[in-house]
DNA sequence: TATGAATGAGTATTCATTCAT
DNA sequence: CATGAATGAATACTCATTCAT
């Protein structure tokens, strides 16, 4: 399908590929969340796919190939989850609180997903020097929060601030959260989002006379 | 040396000795910083210090106590920097600001320190499943800002809010400069650092009727 | 196959399975049996296989299990040749006689395997200070000799005497014929286990007033 | 001394080299006794010693001279302990008794020393095939033993048997012992030594008409 | 499609030995 | 004499990958 011995036209992956790609690529998640991304070896997926080794490397070109489509999905799913409800808002700051609770509300409910994808971009760079991962299925979530600061910049409503510092420290603060809750299952996650928005908010807002709080 | 054949009491560590451990500690802390974790094997770093692997078992106990010695460096080291200079301040709020500026200016004078700890505590996990980094190890930065913030709750200069999430915040907003400063070198710092600074001077402050600018 | 990775169950060993197992026991017998067990690396079983030592962790989850099943496979090899001579004996004597003669005998047909085993046990202990050898899977031979011997001293046919003593210099006798025959394959094995019949007869036997020679 | 860098002919060694020599085989005996053969490294032999390897490689030309000389060692002060004893006895049966009880006593006064050519002997081969115990050193028990063997069969005391079984047999009874004060150190040698002298007692004396106990 | 067999490069670690000082 | 430094070969073991079936 993707390897160079087979058919370059991929003409329609066949309903069995569909299945067995996503059930690999779910098992290599629960795998890295759970044992992290260096003992995560294709033998350890293989085994909670109930599958052997070489299935993996039948539906993927190598490793590298499936981690890649792993950090794809689990941005895909998160996209799906968060972007409907940040359209929907009718301020720069309210989508910024938005986008914050969403982005936890997705940990919370995908622990695994985002655990894992964390696991991955923290585990460092490949054998080439080039970082595992690129930049640019790394960004969604860059992207979204800097159009976002643009657009609260553009109208007023926040104060001047270098998007991009904001930005790293935004996402950086979420991608804080997965381990924290590897290690406490217990985290109160609701309260955690509600202090990031606040804290964002703070961070963010244009110094007007009259300033209300958020909610 | 140090390992269990030789006396417990090492008496006085040679010159080359002493020598020869702070060379392969920053040898391993240059291949982390440069390569990743993951690939900073003993060859690698060997290979750096141009000697055999041998060497560095040969003043090492294993590869874990050089990773252990590695924090323990780049940790006493940022703290010989950035403590004298935040026991100086009068205020929580000026303290954070200092501790912030000290922080990124560690940063920006040992890139490769910070990095290689950065690689090393994002790698994840050991064998056994523990993490490879002591909590308490890993405190001092934590201990610090979650000391400043008390102090300014305390004496009503900061707002009321989770310190747990502010500290984990700002460590991470800190954390995520050096991969940004290692694709980018030509980052400029010092407006990072006032960026940091003016954000969480907002985030943390509290609402006075007449808060006046930071500096 | 049976590493911690596969499913536990293992479902039908598959013939080349089998195969590849014994032929790695037997070529460890052997390579221990000739290279002494310190020496009998896992490249060196590998090479006498004309595998790479890859081959031997992929069918056993380490040295300790290879070493575990050559020995278990030594001793159900020796106990279906000796058991069910000695199981026919009448008198305790008979059957002492006929454990010594079928030891020998086990050790005659089989040179390299009890040479490996006594290899493996007598190179003394692994890292844990434990025994390499579990007293239960080294038992078989005591238990077997102490148990005629009871039944002897039970019946009056022998004397009194240690138990433990007896016990442990008969098999050591026993023990003591691999590596001399390894000296001089010209060993004459049959009178020798006639010397230790007569040894070990006259050594238990009670002292009765009209005793007949053994034979 | 002993490297083809000093001297060949060696005049007369020092008291410090005498005394050093003495020392580190004596450590490197305490070393095999405790650690084993296999774990007893020179680095394990020189911190006993409280030297460095370097030292026990300036006056042993490498390991297996130092191994060789442990042998040798033991067995003189063996000897010396044993010979004298035996050379008294009037009759065969007698000076065979002797030699058992006191090869047992050996033990008993230096389980090290016995324990340590156990292990030795017992580990196996060294790397060039040949065993790592020259017959020539070897052989002084056994020697002893046959020569009181012979005697006794030469002056109608001991029956007809093939004395090289009898020996081997006697020799490896008495190196069974080591191990199990080692795995037991309460065991009782002095009942030890006289089942083994009434053992053997039985296995070799003529059938006569009037035949007393041994004691 | 899928498996199981096999490989080869790479891992940390041990250790006898050499050698300059 | 003695040390401590350094090496290089050997150890068991891991793992992504290839391939015949």
């Amino acid at each position: 399908v993707h390897s160079e011995i087979k058919p370059s036209n991929q003409p329609k992956p066949s309903f069995i590929e569909t299945a067995r790609r996503a059930q690999i690529i779910e098992c290599a998640i629960d795998a890295i969340a759970e044992l992290g991304f260096a003992q995560a070896s294709l033998a350890q997926i293989a085994k909670r796919a109930g599958v052997s080794t070489g299935v993996i490397l039948y539906y993927f070109a190598g490793k590298d190939e499936l981690i890649r489509e792993v950090i794809a999905h689990v941005y895909a799913t998160g996209r799906a989850l968060i972007e409907p409800r940040v359209n929907d808002e009718a301020t720069a700051r309210a989508a910024l609180r938005c986008f914050i609770e969403a982005s936890v509300g997705f940990v919370a409910s995908r622990p695994n997903y985002t655990g894992a994808v964390m696991n991955i971009i923290r585990a460092g760079r490949t054998d080439a020097g080039a970082p595992r991962v690129d930049p640019v299925v790394d960004q969604p979530r860059h992207v979204g929060f800097r159009s976002i600061l643009e657009w609260g910049q553009g109208g007023g409503e926040f104060r001047p601030f270098a998007v991009g510092v904001m930005v790293e420290t935004i996402v950086e603060a979420l991608d804080a959260i997965p381990p924290q809750l590897a290690a406490d299952p217990g985290l109160d996650l609701d309260a955690y989002a509600r202090e990031l928005v606040e804290l964002f908010d703070r961070a963010t807002r244009a110094d007007t006379p009259a300033q209300g709080s958020i909610r």
